[in-house]
RNA sequence: GGGCCCAUAGCUCAGCUGGUAGAGCAACUGACUUUUAAUCAGUAGGUCACAGGUUCGAAUCCUGUUGGGCUCACCA
């Protein structure tokens, strides 16, 4: 590690965004603590809705989030927390395609996602099935966060001064809400969704009375009852935006940003808190993803790439790069940029190295890798870039580790134990990258006469030779095997050799190839090539 | 139609408190000539979407236009 501690004046002057977002929350705090700081965390937030699975969206807001976290941990020095809250006390709405046993859930629809079972018979409830899967999720990045499941919040009472507070502006809140409804839902619309006693279920059902000082509600139960219930402990929840706005308003947000689709949503919940008395968060709106012919990539038409699909081929850290780049800008997100973010995310590793040894503290904190690591980035850098392994593995035409990796002993032959570790992962990207992508695209041809007969010298000569030949004289065994048919130009044997043996028109330095790759696996390939 | 965001080299982006356009990759040329790749040296490539305005000076600020994205019933 190489770091550095920036100065006071450093990090006031860094531009990069999360430097930008970090500076706009101690705005807030300001305004808000009124020049009496609290020792309290700094809080973050992110939200789920726990039907969907952890997607390539849920990476990026968290990725983000952290980078505004660290930016603002070295610009302020304050306690931070990130919570990530699951909105697990929603109702199901509808049995989701992508699950076993959908016949179960059904009779539990409109329940809490809490009280619903898990279809994977795994969990205690479907909510907790997810939550989990959210966690591990997280957890496999090495992001650092409370969880909090919003359940557990409404149950505990940790909500309570929240819901307790929204009886009490409840009118302002209906006039915040009810003009950006449509008309029939007018009549019916509450923010707040009490949990029926007879049925469970999530009832969407106008509030008949509200009582602010006894902090109770009176609504028609399913059944045609009336019952009176206290809004705190968990007995209803609150709606939509109402809910984001009392989550804010309960656990003193301080920071939380959103797709840009959610723009709308922000706005009014931040009336609704203002309403409350509370302030909104710090944050803005991330742009969407776009495929490659700029389409907005959607879970349901499969276009665009899966973060699974992105960890195949390339590292987590090269993801977390794709996102600090332009987050307000939308972007492409197809497989074509990925080598390239790999190689530009170890690019960026280099040069930062480079500014802090040069004592460049401006340039470091603008170079994207202070932000992906906080401030702690990897020294050892591999001593390849992947598109180079990509011509190797392409070259070669093997999908095996240790030729790529004597490979690049040879290429590198001064490389590091440390620098070797950090290629590992980069090997099994390219095997993927390779298996996936480049191997269909070989076309191998039979070799002519004459090529033939080069070959058949050439299979001879490394014969001859054994393994324990040094580089070069496998070179000229193959320069002499071109010469011998009194190529013209060696080039063209060059090329038939790399298009009978290796199906395509461009291949590795022969003599390094043959050294790693065994004279005994050349004269194999060379078999192949004259049976074909 | 209203609101918000975006528009810089082929690609990905940087440049934003206004001061003669930058990087990486791709491309091209040359060197090594025992090819290719790599490496090294070099070249080329942009009226900063368009049009106005403010200014001594605008990619940078303002207005408008165009193009793209999101959003404006319900659900989250």
């Amino acid at each position: 590690m190489s770091d550095f501690t920036p100065t006071a004046d450093d990090l006031k002057t860094a531009r990069a965004w999360p430097f930008e977002e970090a500076k706009a929350l101690v705005k807030r705090l300001a305004r808000l603590e009124k020049g009496k700081p609290s020792d309290r965390p700094i809080r973050f937030e992110t939200g789920y809705g726990p039907s969907g699975l952890p997607h390539i969206g849920t990476f990026g807001e968290v990725a983000r989030t952290t980078m505004v976290r660290r930016a603002f941990e070295a610009l302020t020095g304050r306690p931070t927390e990130l919570i990530c809250v699951s909105d697990d006390m929603d109702g199901l709405r509808k049995v989701p395609d992508n699950i076993p046993n959908k016949e179960m859930l059904e009779p539990h629809l409109q329940k809490p996602l809490t009280a619903v079972p898990d279809p994977f018979g795994t969990h205690e409830s479907f909510a907790a099935h997810n939550n989990a899967r959210l966690k591990v999720f997280l957890d496999q990045f090495g992001f650092d966060y409370d969880f909090l499941s919003a359940t557990d919040a409404y149950k505990s009472g940790q909500y309570d001064g929240a819901l307790l507070r929204m009886l009490e502006v409840y009118a302002d809140v209906m006039n915040i809400i009810l003009p950006t409804i449509g008309e029939d839902r007018r009549q019916t619309y509450s923010p707040i969704l009490p949990v029926s006693p007879t049925t469970g279920r999530v009832l969407y059902v106008p509030m008949l009375e509200i009582d602010a000082k006894a902090g109770t509600v009176v609504f028609e139960d399913e059944n045609g009852e009336k019952v009176k219930t206290s809004v705190t402990g968990g007995a209803v929840k609150l709606q939509w935006k109402a809910d984001w706005a009392g989550r804010w308003f309960a656990l003193g947000v301080d920071y939380e940003m959103a797709g840009e689709d959610l723009t709308e949503s922000i706005k009014l919940s931040s009336k609704i808190l203002r309403a409350m008395g509370g302030e909104p968060p710090a944050g803005f709106n991330y742009q969407l993803f776009l495929d490659e012919k700029g389409q907005k990539i959607s879970k349901s038409k499969g276009n665009g790439i899966s973060i699974d699909e992105w960890l195949r081929y390339a590292s987590p850290d090269s993801l977390s790069l794709y996102m600090f780049q332009s987050p307000r800008k939308a972007k492409k997100l197809y497989f074509d940029i990925i080598p390239k973010t790999a190689d530009e995310y170890w690019s960026f590793v280099a040069r930062y190295h480079q500014q802090v040894a040069e004592g460049n503290a401006k340039k470091a904190l603008d170079n994207p890798v202070w932000h992906l690591h906080g401030g702690s980035v990897p020294s050892a850098q591999p001593p390849v870039t992947f598109s180079l392994l990509l011509n190797l593995v392409n070259a070669s035409g093997t999908s095996q580790a240790d030729v790529l990796r004597g490979f690049v002993r040879k290429y590198r032959p001064d490389a590091s134990d440390a620098e070797m570790q950090a290629l590992e992962p980069m090997l099994g990207f390219a095997v993927h990258y390779y298996e996936d992508f480049l191997k269909d695209k070989k076309s191998y041809r039979a070799a002519d006469a004459r090529e033939q007969k080069a070959l058949i010298h050439l299979r001879d000569a490394l014969l001859a030779l054994g393994e324990d030949a040094e580089e070069g004289d496998y070179q000229t065994a193959v320069f002499d095997a071109g010469k011998a048919q009194d190529y013209e130009n060696i080039r063209e044997w060059f090329t038939g050799l790399y298009e009978t043996v290796f199906g395509q028109s461009e291949g590795p330095r022969m003599g390094a190839f043959i050294k790693v790759y065994g004279a005994e696996g050349m004269v194999k390939l060379i078999d192949e090539a004259l049976a074909r």
